[in-house]
DNA sequence: CTTGACTCCGTACCTAGGTACGGACCGTAG
DNA sequence: CTACGGTCCGTACCTAGGTACGGAGTCAAG
């Protein structure tokens, strides 16, 4: 496909993915017929996972080292262990954390009318509760 | 407690919580002696938050709509809940995103020196794998 | 065989989120 | 009382991640 195929797929612009290819994040693509590039799906599903990594707040350089992670003549298998578990750390932190905020928004939207003190963050609060004693039923 | 000590407990400069005042992500605190204003816990505790949610890929913006989520005199409860609901949604979809994440790289750690065909992306193959068949054993 | 939409590449510009700078003021140790 | 470090505020500057622009070539429809 053309760039402007990949974009479209994407839900890109065009310079998006040509920033993309000046920072490494996909591979020169095999040039096509008279100077025109032509890009493959797995091109599609690289640009999709960076932006799917970009909204869990990964930087574009550590998606680009995600997706670097192989075992090469570059790289042992012990190299590339490492760094997935580190990566794998890294998920694990957010995971929690998204946990917690979804724990506390939950009890917001449960308490929601039986108002605390005006002026406190009903947020804060819930993420301070260390233990969110089981609510009794959730609003479906 | 001072600006100084404010920044040194969340982990961040004196001028990034300069910045955050701008943005409204804190309230004004109270002016204490001398002109030297005076920061409450509650404020430390906002800026982990900024800084944690921005970890997940949060805009300020997006932190500050968290952060004002209350029953007002502006806003009924059902703003509240409908709001927070909307984010919580976001919030499962980064879960669930973040999820298949963490699959695909225990997926990668676990095959690490049985690589495929080099040059081709062992987290993306990973990751179009729709159901990850239970892994004998995991590394501890 | 021209016209409109698309591609190429290089360079310039933009927004979000800080980070640094400068001059004036404060406050505590020496 | 002065030196040094922290604070105040305003403005300027910086990096990451795009986004737009311009001139030249391409390609398919009319």
């Amino acid at each position: 496909m053309t760039i402007g195929e990949l974009a479209k797929a994407c839900g890109v612009g065009v310079e998006t993915i040509r920033y993309y290819e000046r920072r490494g994040l996909i591979p020169d693509p095999r040039p096509g017929k008279k100077g025109y590039r032509e890009f493959s799906d797995d091109d599609a599903r690289r640009v999709q996972f960076v932006k799917q990594a970009q909204g869990l707040g990964f930087t574009l350089k550590e998606i680009a080292e995600l997706l670097a992670l192989r075992v090469s003549s570059e790289t042992t298998c012990d190299d590339v262990r490492g760094l997935a578990e580190a990566k794998l750390e890294d998920i694990e932190e957010k995971l929690r954390t998204l946990r917690s905020f979804k724990r506390a928004l939950g009890k917001l939207v449960d308490q929601c009318g039986r108002s605390g003190p005006e002026g406190h963050c009903p947020i804060l609060d819930a993420l301070d509760d260390p233990k969110p004693k089981k609510r009794t039923r959730r609003r479906s």
